[in-house]
DNA sequence: GCCAACGTTGGC
DNA sequence: GCCAACGTTGGC
């Protein structure tokens, strides 16, 4: 399983927003950047991801999977611009804030701190683990 | 609201 | 194919 870092500006699309599309989920949509569909493109069903707060927030806030694989954008006619659908798994406890994330050596290379602009970005097994850990959850009930 | 980083566009 | 101009993202 692969694990990803999906992000959203809470006043457009929050963690509350798609934790009210519950197991059906909801389209990853609006994303126009080449390197972000790319990452979407090898995203497998049941991938999890983290769903972090940009701009507003600026923290990690819950956990999310792909329920959906890739598939053309709903929300345009190009057809360059495809994405995933993605549905809430569990909110994390204790918001993991970019912060923290830099404030933590064995987080250095992820990919939120060296690619900042990024809005779907990979995440090592091991930058997983920790972020879960700091959240206050169990990697592997997650 | 500012501005740095960086991706995209378009003229040559 | 280069590169300057421009637009967008996102932290601060």
């Amino acid at each position: 399983m692969a694990y990803w870092l999906f992000k959203s500006e809470p006043n457009k699309w929050s963690w509350e927003d798609q934790l009210a599309k519950g197991k059906s989920g909801e389209e990853w949509d609006g994303i126009r950047n080449y390197q972000a569909r790319n990452f979407m493109r090898e995203m497998k069903l049941g991938d999890r991801g983290f769903f972090y707060h940009s701009n507003i927030g600026l923290e990690v806030v819950g956990i999310v999977e792909v329920c959906k694989t890739i598939h053309p954008d709903s929300t345009t006619d190009d057809p360059r611009w495809e994405c995933v659908d993605i549905r809430a798994v569990a909110p994390v406890p204790n918001p993991v804030t970019l912060k923290a994330v830099k404030a933590n050596p064995k987080l250095a290379d992820m990919s939120l701190v060296t690619s900042m602009r990024l809005s779907v970005q990979p995440v090592k097994p091991a930058e997983w683990a920790e972020v879960c850990r700091m959240g206050g959850l169990d990697p592997k009930s997650v």
